[in-house]
DNA sequence: ATGTAC
C-alpha cells in the first residue's frame, strides 16, 4: 500500500479498491487501527466513487466509518444509508444569549436553569412532547415552514441554518415504514439518549478572530447554548427500512461486498431514489426538531430571566446526511457521515445570511471539555468543504464502562470545585458511556483539521451546564 | 442512533 502526503495533515493511501484521502496530524493518524482502512477499502469497491476521505475523528461504524466523506456524480453515482448512518440528519445548533459567563457563575442559577430547561424539553426515554397545533406531516414535508408561527420568534430561526426546508417528491411518502408515524408526534421537541445533548457553554474568542465573532454577534465570555440532536425515530425507522430494502436488492442484482451491512444502489434506482426522497423528510424532522427543542430552552431562559430575553440562532447544521452540491463542474452527491460541512467566505453553497464571512461549523467535545466554533477556509476544496464532526469515539461504550470509574468522570467534570459542569443526573453512573475518557482528545482532532487548512477556529466553547438524555 | 431485537 502506497501513502503520498500532499502538504500538512493531509494523505492520500492507495488501497486495493480505490484512493482514500485522510486529514490528521502525525500523531492521530498512527492512531488509527487496520479496520478504519479496511472499512474505506470495502466502500471504495462502490463504483464510479469520486472522493472518499476520513476526517481526524475517523473511527469504526456500522458498514462504513464515522467521520467519512464520499461523493459520487448525481449522473452515475451511488447512495448509501450505510455512509449517512443511521441517525439521519443528526446535527447541531448554537443559540446566543446577550448573559455574560458571570450571570450564571453561582451553582443554584445553573440548577434553576437545569430545572426549567427539563420542564419544556423531555429528555428520558419515552417521555413525550404534547404540541397539539403541530401537524407532524407538515413538519416532514416542509420542515421549520410546516411549523405554526408561533413556534418561530423571528424570521431569523428561519435564515440561519443549513436550510429551513429540504425539498423532495412528496409522493414517495407513500413508500414510508408504517410503524414510522406512531411516535413521531411526541418525539417532536425530544433530546434522545446516547451522546446527544444540551450544553450551556461559555465563549473565548480567538485572538486572530475578534472582527469575525463580533460581526456574527459573539463576545468573550457569551453564555450560549449547543444543541446536539437528530431525527429520533423517525430517521431511524427509515434507516432500518432501508437497510432492509436494500440488502434485498442487492441480493437480486447479484452485488456483494465483504462486508454484509454496507448497502448501496445505484442513485437513479427506483431504492436509491425513494431512500433519498424519503431521506429528506428525515432532515426536515431532524431540523425541526432541534428548532422546537432551542424554542423550550428559550422559554426556560425566559423563565429564569426575564420575558423578554432574546436568543437569537447563531446556526443549526448536520453531520449525517446526503446532500446534492455542485463541485467541479457538476452535480454531485455528497455523503457525510459524521463529517461536517465548512464553507469558505464568499462560497455560493452559504446561506445568504452567511454568504459573506462563511458559516459557523459548529463542533462539538466531549462532555467535560471544549467545543469549537470554526469557518471554513478556502483550501478546503480538497475535501469538498468537510470537517470533522467531533472529538470522535476512541472506544466502545462497553469498553468505556469496564475502563472508567464513576469517580475519574466526577473529576473530569471537576465535581466539588467551583467550577464544576454541572449535570442533569443524580448520578454519573448512567451516563458512564459519555465520558470524556470515552472519546479522542478534541483538541487533537481541531488541530488536525487547522494544520490541514481545512478551517478556523473562532471560539472555544467551555462547557458550564450539561444536560443528558438516557 | 432507535419505545432497539433476523
Amino acid at each position: 500500500m502506497k501513502t503520498m502526503t500532499h502538504g500538512n495533515n493531509h494523505y492520500e493511501m492507495n488501497l486495493a479498491h480505490g484512493n482514500l484521502h485522510v486529514f490528521a496530524n502525525t500523531e492521530v493518524f498512527q492512531s488509527f487501527e487496520q479496520k478504519v482502512f479496511d472499512m474505506a477499502d470495502n466502500n471504495l469497491r462502490i463504483p464510479r466513487n469520486k472522493h472518499m476521505s476520513y476526517t481526524p475523528d475517523a473511527h469504526v461504524g456500522i458498514g462504513t466509518c464515522i467521520g467519512t466523506t464520499a461523493v459520487w456524480s448525481m449522473k452515475d453515482g451511488f447512495v448509501s444509508p450505510s455512509i449517512v448512518g443511521v441517525d439521519i440528519g443528526c446535527g447541531m445548533r448554537v443559540h446566543t444569549t446577550p448573559l455574560h459567563k458571570t450571570d450564571i457563575q453561582d451553582k443554584g442559577v445553573r440548577r434553576a436553569l437545569i430545572r426549567a430547561i427539563e420542564q419544556y424539553v423531555p429528555t428520558n426515554e419515552r417521555t413525550n412532547t404534547n404540541y397539539a397545533d403541530i401537524d407532524i406531516m407538515q413538519v416532514v414535508q416542509l420542515g421549520l415552514k410546516g411549523l405554526p408561527d408561533k413556534y418561530v420568534p423571528n424570521e431569523q430561526w428561519l435564515t440561519h441554518v443549513e436550510e429551513s426546508t429540504f425539498k423532495f417528491d412528496h409522493a414517495y411518502l407513500e413508500n414510508l415504514p408504517p410503524k414510522i408515524r406512531k411516535y413521531a408526534h411526541g418525539q417532536l421537541g425530544t433530546l434522545g439518549g446516547g451522546n446527544h445533548f444540551i450544553e450551556i457553554q461559555y465563549l473565548e474568542i480567538a485572538e486572530k478572530q475578534q472582527e469575525l465573532a463580533a460581526k456574527w454577534g459573539l463576545f468573550d465570555g457569551q453564555i450560549v447554548v449547543m444543541i446536539h440532536s437528530g431525527s429520533r425515530a423517525w430517521g431511524a425507522n427509515l434507516g432500518q427500512e432501508f437497510t432492509k430494502v436494500f440488502r434485498e436488492v442487492m441480493q437480486s442484482w447479484g452485488v456483494e461486498n465483504p462486508d454484509r451491512n454496507l448497502l448501496y444502489a445505484p442513485i437513479g434506482s427506483q431504492e436509491g431514489q425513494t431512500y433519498l426522497n424519503l431521506m429528506y423528510s428525515a432532515l426536515n424532522f431532524a431540523v425541526s426538531n432541534r428548532h422546537m427543542i432551542a424554542y423550550g430552552v428559550r422559554e426556560a431562559f425566559r423563565d429564569v430571566f426575564g420575558g423578554d430575553l432574546e436568543m437569537p440562532v447563531l446556526y443549526d447544521l448536520m453531520h449525517n446526511y446526503a446532500l446534492k452540491e455542485f463541485h467541479r463542474n457538476e452535480p454531485m452527491l455528497v455523503h457525510r457521515k459524521g463529517a461536517t460541512r465548512a464553507l469558505p467566505p464568499g462560497h455560493f453553497l452559504n446561506t445568504a445570511a452567511y454568504k459573506e464571512t462563511g458559516h459557523p461549523a459548529l463542533i462539538p467535545g466531549s462532555m467535560g471539555t471544549s467545543s469549537y466554533i470554526m469557518v471554513g477556509r478556502d483550501e478546503g476544496v480538497k475535501n469538498f468543504y468537510s470537517i470533522c464532526h467531533g472529538a470522535g469515539r476512541a472506544r466502545s461504550r462497553k469498553a468505556t464502562k469496564e475502563l472508567v470509574t464513576v469517580d475519574q468522570f466526577a473529576q473530569s467534570m471537576k465535581v466539588g470545585t467551583e467550577d464544576e459542569i454541572l449535570v442533569n443526573h443524580r448520578s454519573l453512573q448512567t451516563i458512564l458511556d459519555e465520558c470524556p475518557q470515552a472519546y479522542k482528545d478534541v483538541d487533537q482532532i481541531i488541530d488536525s483539521v487547522v494544520g490541514a487548512a481545512l478551517a478556523d477556529v473562532v471560539a472555544t466553547c467551555k462547557p458550564m451546564v450539561a444536560i443528558k438524555g438516557v
